[in-house]
DNA sequence: TAGTGGTCTAGACCACTTT
DNA sequence: AAGTGGTCTAGACCACTAG
C-alpha cells in the first residue's frame, strides 16, 4: 500500500475530525450513537486499529463514550454549579443545613461510603493544618451521588485534640454538619482557603466516581480557619470534572 | 499462544501498573527514562502494540511523556500558585503592575500571540456581559510563557461603547493594564466572578499550550462588574492544567 | 547509523449488549 | 444470533533523536 492520497495529516486524525465536525453541526447529538469501528472500516478502508484510534481520540477529549457491546456515544454534560464562596457563608451551616444542599437543589444525593475513623495527620495534612506530622487527628471520608451518578469524595481532616469527645467523631455530626459542631466547641470557622488542582484520575479514583474517558478530576484542597488563624479542618475533595462548575464571587 | 497465565486483568494494565509501582517506589524519578517498547516486548514476551497500550496508559493519567526517537520519560511537576483574590485587589492594578506579576515571581515572563481587534460578542460572550449577541465588543488576546513552556492563553472582551476611544484598543494598555484604564473610564472593577472547569483540551489548544497527552486544561471565565453591577469585561482564560494550582481566600 | 516512538495492516478470539 | 467494542498477535514502513 503506497499509503496517503496527499493527506499530511494521520488518517486516524482526518476520519476523528469528521466525526468532531459531524458533531459540531449538529448531525451527532449528545447521546446519539455514532459510527461503530466496523462502519469508520467500510467508509474510509482502513484496518480495525486504525478506526478505533480515530474512536479513542474522541473519548480521550471526553467527547465520546464506548459502551462495550453497545457502540461508542456522544456524551452530553449537565454540570452542578458549585458557589464556592456563598455555600460556606455563616447563615448557611449556622441555620442548621449542610454545605451540600447549596449546591444540589432538587436532585436526588445519596452520601456514602461514610468512614469515620481516628487517625494521625500525613506530611500533607499535616502542612495544611499546621501541625507536626503524626499527630492525631479524626478523620471523615463520604462520597456524593446524584441521580445515580457519583461526582464527588472527600476526605475531612480535623484535629483530634478538638474534636474528639464532640458529635464529630460520630457517623452523623447532627444539624449544621462539623461547621456547626467546630462553632459550638468555640471554634467556629471564619475564614476559607480553596486550593484547586485538576489532573487526570488514578485508575482507583476513575472506579470510584465511574468516570468515561478522557475525563479528568478537579482537586480541591480546604482549609477552615477560625479566629486567630489556627486550622481546624482540610478537606480535601475528588470531583468529576464533568459534574461541576465552580463558582467563586469576590470584591477588587 | 494460549495466552492468560491465569491473570483476569488485561496484560497491558499488569504491565502499566508494573510501571507505575516502580514510579512510586522511586525506582524511576522525574524526567528519567522508562523502559521503551522494545524493552517491555522483550520483558513481558507481548507483541508491540501491547507494549505501546501499556505506555499508551501511563501517559492518559499524566505520569509519563513520549518523545518521538527518544524514549518515554516520566514527568514532573512545578506547579505556579494563582492566588485568585488577592492577584485582582485593588491595589495591584492600582499601583500599575500587571495582574499576571502576581503569580509569576522571578521567571521569565513572554507575552506572544498578541491580537486586539473588534468584533461583535459571542453569544456566550454576550450572556456574560448580559448585552444582545452581535453587540460591537473590544477583543484582546495573549498568550503567557513562562520560562519557555505555554502556560496560558486569554481572550478578553470588553462593551465597545466603553473602552473604544481608550488605550484598552492599543495593543499596550498601559500601566496597571486593562482595568486600570477602566477605573480612569468611569467604569472601575469592583466585583469579580471567576467561573472553573476542567476538560482535555481539543487538538488545537494542545498545541498552542504544548501540553502532554493526559493533560486537562482548566478553562476560567471570569466576569468584572462595574459600581451599579454592570459587566465591564468577561476574560476567557485557558491554563495548562499541570502549570497551575489556583487558590481562592474568602471569610465565612 | 542505530534505536526510538508513530502509524498502519490483516488477521484472531473474547465478553458483552441488543434484538 | 448478530453485532459491538476490548484485547492481542506479527508483521511493516516511517520520522525523528541521539551518539
Amino acid at each position: 500500500m503506497t499509503s496517503q492520497g496527499g493527506a499530511r495529516q494521520p488518517k486516524y486524525q482526518r476520519i476523528a475530525d469528521a466525526l468532531k465536525a459531524a458533531i459540531r453541526s449538529g448531525e451527532y447529538g449528545p447521546g446519539d450513537r455514532l459510527p461503530g469501528e466496523n462502519d469508520l472500516m467500510a467508509t474510509y478502508e482502513v484496518a480495525r486499529m486504525t478506526a478505533r484510534q480515530a474512536l479513542a481520540v474522541l473519548q480521550n477529549e471526553g467527547l465520546a463514550e464506548a459502551r462495550k457491546g453497545a457502540g461508542v456515544f456522544v456524551r452530553a454534560f449537565r454540570p452542578l454549579r458549585r458557589r464556592g464562596v456563598q455555600r460556606l457563608a455563616r447563615e448557611q451551616w449556622g441555620s442548621g443545613r449542610s454545605v451540600w444542599s447549596a449546591d444540589t437543589e432538587d436532585r436526588e444525593l445519596v452520601v456514602d461510603q461514610i468512614e469515620v475513623r481516628e487517625g494521625t495527620a500525613s506530611e500533607r495534612v499535616a502542612d495544611a493544618l499546621g501541625v507536626s506530622p503524626g499527630t492525631p487527628v479524626w478523620v471523615r471520608g463520604r462520597r456524593f451521588v446524584l441521580d445515580g451518578k457519583p461526582v464527588l469524595f472527600a476526605t475531612s481532616h480535623l484535629p483530634a485534640d478538638i474534636v474528639a469527645a464532640s458529635a464529630i467523631a460520630q457517623i452523623d455530626p447532627g444539624p449544621g454538619g462539623t461547621y456547626a459542631r467546630l462553632a459550638e466547641l468555640g471554634h467556629e470557622p471564619v475564614h476559607f482557603r480553596e486550593e484547586i488542582r485538576s489532573r487526570m484520575p488514578s485508575a482507583t479514583e476513575a472506579e470510584r466516581l465511574s468516570l468515561a474517558l478522557g475525563t479528568p478530576v478537579i482537586q480541591i484542597v480546604r482549609t477552615a480557619f477560625a479566629q486567630g488563624g489556627r486550622a481546624v479542618e482540610v478537606n480535601e475533595m475528588t470531583l468529576d470534572s464533568a459534574s461541576y462548575v465552580l463558582e467563586y464571587d469576590f470584591d477588587a
